[in-house]
DNA sequence: CATGAATGAGTCTTCATTCAT
DNA sequence: CATGAATGAAGACTCATTCAT
């Protein structure tokens, strides 16, 4: 029989982790790519280094991820992965819950997002040629899309498209930059308290009382 | 009287031009830079390809820039100066204007900035070794700071240098997208209304009637 | 018990070969060098070229060798080790040879040794960046020296560290003349007689009858 | 008139100075190159380097010096001539002296001669192409060798050429060592006084009490 | 003659990727 | 499947030299 020639610069897993012993290598494969990513960033991220910290040869790296790019592209999935499912996991629970206490619980959840791996997410952001979005992105904009939609009446934007693009990306510049350059504005919860009444006072103009809501706030 | 330059260090052209002749490759350098990065990105930007373009040859090249870096560098500063004299430029004329004109120019002055040269932004944001911040934009920080400040009493954010922070990224965010995924949002003047009113909101939390203010809009 | 080899800094061999073919590798490549820096000098001597005659890639190259400036090292001290062998191990037999032996068999050694590869030795002292002494220098030095204090009562010189260095230089200078530019005096024995004669003279100031030692000479 | 191109690749000076300019030019030219020559190394003794520290445009080197070989070869020249005339001189004034004195003499001018710029020296003799026996040279050995045909009745060795070469290698070797590795060996006269006994045994297989003649020693 | 901008062949070196064992 | 030796295309950068002004 043939061996059929899989096409070799896909940039996905070459193959699945069957078994456990695949999936070890898998994991210790990715880990060391986002240690390496992080203290050497993406030039210096070569795959040689990366398969002597996970421990393995370099034939093996190949042999479960087609190519550099491929390695990089899953780790990154991965991490966005996660800090979404963060997000997207508060935002289900609170469905029914007020748009003052969602927009917060949302700032929160970014701000943990971002605390997962700060350094990876910065190397992935800077220096990583652009990833195509993500489900989990897509499933957190449609979650956040469909709550916009049920409070729409609350609302003074009409146009909830537009809305929506502009939370997540105001959440994601100003989490993204605390982190990175100004941690202390997260400790004291300033940023966070900043950043949910600016969206607040955006969705509703005000006609609330923002300040009440934040007396557990120190 | 005319400020002698002093030569800086690596990451900074290697001689002046002192001949008519050099700023035209200078110039010619600079150009190909710009049009290689858009069309190739940072890492198939090689310097002989950009020498090529010029139509210089590449010691030429390193005449004026001791290395890669330093070239996209200068590149990335002279970008950054345009965008920003042109925000400034704007944000100076408005010191007695309130803070509805003021807001709303400067959002349309960031998306003017953003229309210099998208492409270029792009990649400088994405693939391009952070720059440090440049002299223009702190001029822009502090212009707008000292705007703030002036008008104090009207506005609810008590941490003015926080607000400034958050202006000035939000802005950057939310322009920047639109420039690069959805340009259509520009031509009809709806991110500008959008952003213009999430920043009021936030600034003056709803006091004012926004409405009004945007008859001149489409 | 074998001696486990740690890699050292910078201009050392990058790994060690632990399969065969690679010691193989390092050999091609040792033997390359050598004939390339004879025939076309070291400004000549890419590191390219090295490789194709060596028939391995210039990757190969590089896997063993970190630099240029390593691979030339290696290669003087490789040469160097070869040489001072041949002469300590002479040496190391004749501990109760009289001096007149010890003189006339180090000079018959040091001509041997410029005879492995005269013209290597001729690029390797002209042209490399100089060496850090060797091991097996000092070992004959140290040689020399044990030997000269044992016999010191019958020895003008007082100062033996002394006599040592300009037993050392004497030869190698003359020795090293002869080979590159007078190979004729070494063929019918007349420097190597008169080196001895030099050496002896000096270190005796002619208390003995040389002429009778060199019987055994054409 | 047509202007007839000289061949471009000769290694003597293109041109000699017949105005005074011109000589100040090539006498700062030279300057530099024996300056950047000790103080970077025959690599990075660049000739663009070397007309900015001259003070002169690259061009103007190149008016005066065909190519870097023949500028550094120039300079060589110079530097072998000033020293051999050190010594040429005076052997001049001692062609009826006895050979004891001779030879200290010798051995004193060489040291002084070694003297006049040692880095200079030795990076000439380590690091750049064979030069060409000069002029000077030959004098030195002519003369030597017409004061050992005068005294052969003295003299022990028979082949008064190899006795010449022998002579003049050694001095120049152990006198380059104590210069370069050695320099307190030189101020306390203790090498001057080890290399005449060296030679002088072997001129005169030690029938002369060579302690008295020392007298004037430290 | 002087100037210095321009040239470009040629170097060292890296690193993603392959494939024989 | 794992290993790691081998590959080689490609890139950044240097520097002796030329030539228009």
């Amino acid at each position: 029989m043939p061996l059929l020639k899989m096409p070799r610069k896909s940039a996905t897993p070459r193959k699945l982790p069957q078994q456990d012993r695949s999936k070890v290598t898998v994991d210790a494969i990715l880990t060391a790519t986002a240690r390496i990513l992080t203290s050497e960033g993406y030039d210096r991220a070569t795959t040689n280094r990366i398969a002597e910290l996970a421990g393995v040869s370099i034939g093996s790296l190949y042999q479960y991820f087609p190519s550099k790019e491929a390695l990089v592209t899953s780790l990154a999935e991965n991490h966005a992965s996660t800090m979404m499912e963060i997000i997207e996991s508060k935002l289900k629970d609170l469905f029914n819950a007020p748009i003052e206490v969602v927009i917060r619980e949302l700032v929160k959840a970014s701000i943990a997002a971002h605390g997962v791996d700060p350094l990876l997410h910065k190397v992935l952001n800077e220096q990583v040629p652009r990833i195509n979005n993500i489900d989990a992105e897509h499933r957190v904009t449609a979650l956040l899309r469909a709550y916009l939609e049920l409070h729409r009446d609350r609302l003074e934007p009409q146009n909830l498209d537009l809305a929506v693009l502009i939370i997540e990306r105001t959440v994601e510049a100003l989490t993204h930059t605390a982190v990175i350059e100004r941690p202390e504005l997260l400790s004291d919860g300033q940023l966070e308290q900043e950043i949910t009444i600016l969206l607040l006072s955006y969705l509703t103009h005000g006609h609330q009382a923002f300040c009440r809501i934040n007396n557990d706030r120190i």
